[in-house]
DNA sequence: CGGGGAGAG
DNA sequence: CATTCTCTCCCCG
């Protein structure tokens, strides 16, 4: 009955012919020595991966870094590319030198700017030759150089290696960088638009097809980013004229009920308006059709993101073969709340950098709901047949500022927070008081609301600086129920055809080998020590404790102190 | 804003 | 077509 499967693998494994999602047993027989590593441990991958997005970061002008799970990142380098073109000389390509910051004409590598670096698609038998008016091909180059020193670096200075797509947005740089991997890179090569054809110049006579089109057509529809499996299972269903033809068997890679991207594109009277009437419909999103249709056309104009400092949601969850008791549940609630009250105090807290308050930490953010989730395991059908509903339910409600008391200690915090919300968000989802089966269940913080931060430009010791930072927390606290306006947010206009022309250069990054044998270990930054907050932070929480000094119970509806209701809650417990 | 769906690695 | 554990964006009421 345990038919177990290993869920991922890495690029050794793959070498030797396994591949994702294989059951076991079959991974064995291929593989006889191969090691199977039960449950993971997130914690050393999570900081590899800040500590590379940092690395990467650290090349970037315009801070448009983007991460994608933990191992890939989006770079826009518009902005680096765009000024060592500008250095350019036309009379000496071979000797280029490639400027990496701006304030300091010493920094940055040299590099033959008569080429691409690295593998480009369409693969050719001659490497394609440089034409500096040929803009879009120069920024590529570009781009290409620029790629190829962020992985020797990448590799160098922090052991990693890497896989690098270069193009002009985000789809097309990160389809494209699966062409050669591990470790390599491809630059997708002009030209992007078709030629027009009703008048040819002799230049362009034949082949002058639009290499996006000819790099996507092959593709399965699937495959695209932003289309996965219930839009490609659509969209096949109309393409193939009948209802789903079941993908039993097929476990992964090739389809043979495959329907390429080329099929869609030129199947009769596609476009936007009939992928619209194929993927609408209430609950889908607004515009779906046009939006698929400019994938299908390699055409993105959706921004790399600025880093953002904190995350929108932290959540932790785990999964269970039964979970049906209560005593069990309230096991894994304060497991589950003590791993995220620890992911809080990593992602959310850094070093108060203010003199005054040494050691200290503060709060990046505020989370201020509290959810949690679980997955019912549905009750087998009377005629014994299982119906899967594998979908999640959850409730939610605010987060009880105690949490963010950096004084009391872990443990007495998380059976608060275990007693006073999270048992009654439970109650909620499950009325019941047994019944129920889970086979996950997740805690999540969300609503993270930033501390205004003050990065200290405005001069070193400020004794003003105290007094205005409690004056933004407290201001964040205030404003809590009311309706206030946002913050003035400085708009900065970028011109829109910069991408839609191509103008713009992308590259997408992924480095797939977080190994346990590389030469340069990863070092986590490891536990915060259990200092007191500052001053500030400090009186405030007492403040919010006020608030709560009442509780009301959410089984029995009774309103009490609020160090009575654990209590009282076990109570409830024993009782059914 | 609460709850859920879909898609990403 | 999810198995795992996250995370983001979006829609509806």
């Amino acid at each position: 009955m345990p038919l177990h499967q290993q869920v991922t693998c890495n690029y050794e494994a793959r070498r030797r012919g396994l591949h994702k999602l294989q059951l076991i047993s079959e991974a064995r027989k291929i593989v006889p020595d191969v090691v199977i590593v039960l449950g993971e441990e997130l914690g050393r991958f999570r900081d590899a991966s800040k500590l590379l997005y940092k690395f990467l970061a650290s090349f970037s002008w315009n801070g448009k870094v983007e991460r994608l799970g933990f191992d890939e990142v989006w770079m826009d380098v518009t902005d680096l590319v765009d000024y060592n073109r500008a250095l350019l000389n036309p009379h000496d390509m071979t000797n280029s030198f490639f400027q990496l910051k701006q304030d300091d004409p010493t920094v940055g590598f040299f590099y033959n700017a008569t080429g691409i670096a690295g593998h480009f698609f369409p693969d050719q038998p001659h490497p394609p030759i440089l034409d500096l008016k040929d803009d879009l091909m120069t920024r590529l180059m570009l781009g290409s150089h620029l790629a190829q020193h962020i992985r020797v670096s990448l590799e160098q200075d922090q052991g990693y290696t890497s896989t690098v797509g270069i193009s002009t947005n985000k789809i097309l740089s990160k389809l494209v960088g699966n062409v050669f991997k591990p470790r390599d890179q491809t630059t997708l090569l002009p030209p992007y638009v078709s030629v027009n054809k009703a008048s040819p110049t002799p230049s362009d006579k034949a082949e002058r097809q639009s290499n996006i089109s000819l790099f996507l057509d092959s593709h399965d529809i699937g495959k695209l980013p932003g289309i996965g499996f219930k839009m490609s299972q659509r969209v096949r269903d109309h393409i193939l004229s009948r209802p789903a033809e079941f993908e039993i068997g097929l476990i992964y890679g090739g389809t043979k009920e495959s329907v390429t991207v080329r099929d869609v594109r030129l199947f009769p009277g596609m476009g936007p308006e009939l992928l619209e009437k194929i993927l609408g419909g209430p609950g889908t999103e607004r515009g779906i059709g046009a939006k698929a249709w400019n994938i299908i056309n390699g055409i993105d104009d959706t921004e790399v993101q600025q880093a953002r400092k904190v995350p929108s949601q932290i959540s932790i969850e785990d999964s269970y073969i039964r979970l049906d008791t209560m005593p069990e549940v309230l096991k894994e609630l304060r497991m589950l709340a003590t791993s995220l009250l620890k992911r809080m105090h990593s992602d959310l807290l850094e070093d108060d950098d203010d003199p005054d308050s040494v050691g200290s930490k503060r709060w990046l953010a505020h989370p201020k709901t509290l959810r949690l989730s679980t997955r019912p395991r549905p009750p087998p059908n009377t005629d014994g047949t299982t119906t899967r509903s594998f979908n999640r339910i959850s409730r939610s409600g605010p987060l009880p500022n105690f949490i963010f008391n950096l004084k009391d200690n872990t443990d007495a915090t998380v059976e608060k927070l275990v007693q006073v919300a999270l048992i009654p968000m439970f109650r909620r989802l499950h009325p019941q008081q047994s019944g129920w089966n889970l086979s996950l269940v997740n805690i999540a913080v969300t609503n993270l609301v930033e501390t205004a931060s003050d990065d200290g430009k405005g001069g070193g010791r400020d004794i003003g600086k105290m007094f205005r930072r409690q004056e933004t927390i407290l201001k964040e606290w205030k404003i809590e129920d009311r309706d206030v306006p946002p913050d003035p947010v400085l708009s900065v206009e970028n011109n829109p055809g910069d991408v839609a022309n191509g103008t713009s250069t992308m590259v997408g990054y992924e480095y797939p080998t977080v190994a346990e044998g590389n030469s340069l270990v990863v070092r986590s930054e490891d536990i915060l020590p259990q200092t007191q907050n500052s001053v500030v932070s400090g009186s405030w929480d007492e403040d919010e404790d006020g608030d709560e000094d009442t509780e009301m119970c959410g089984v029995c509806k009774a309103s009490m102190p609020v160090f009575a209701m654990a209590a009282h809650q076990r109570y409830h417990d024993l009782e059914g």
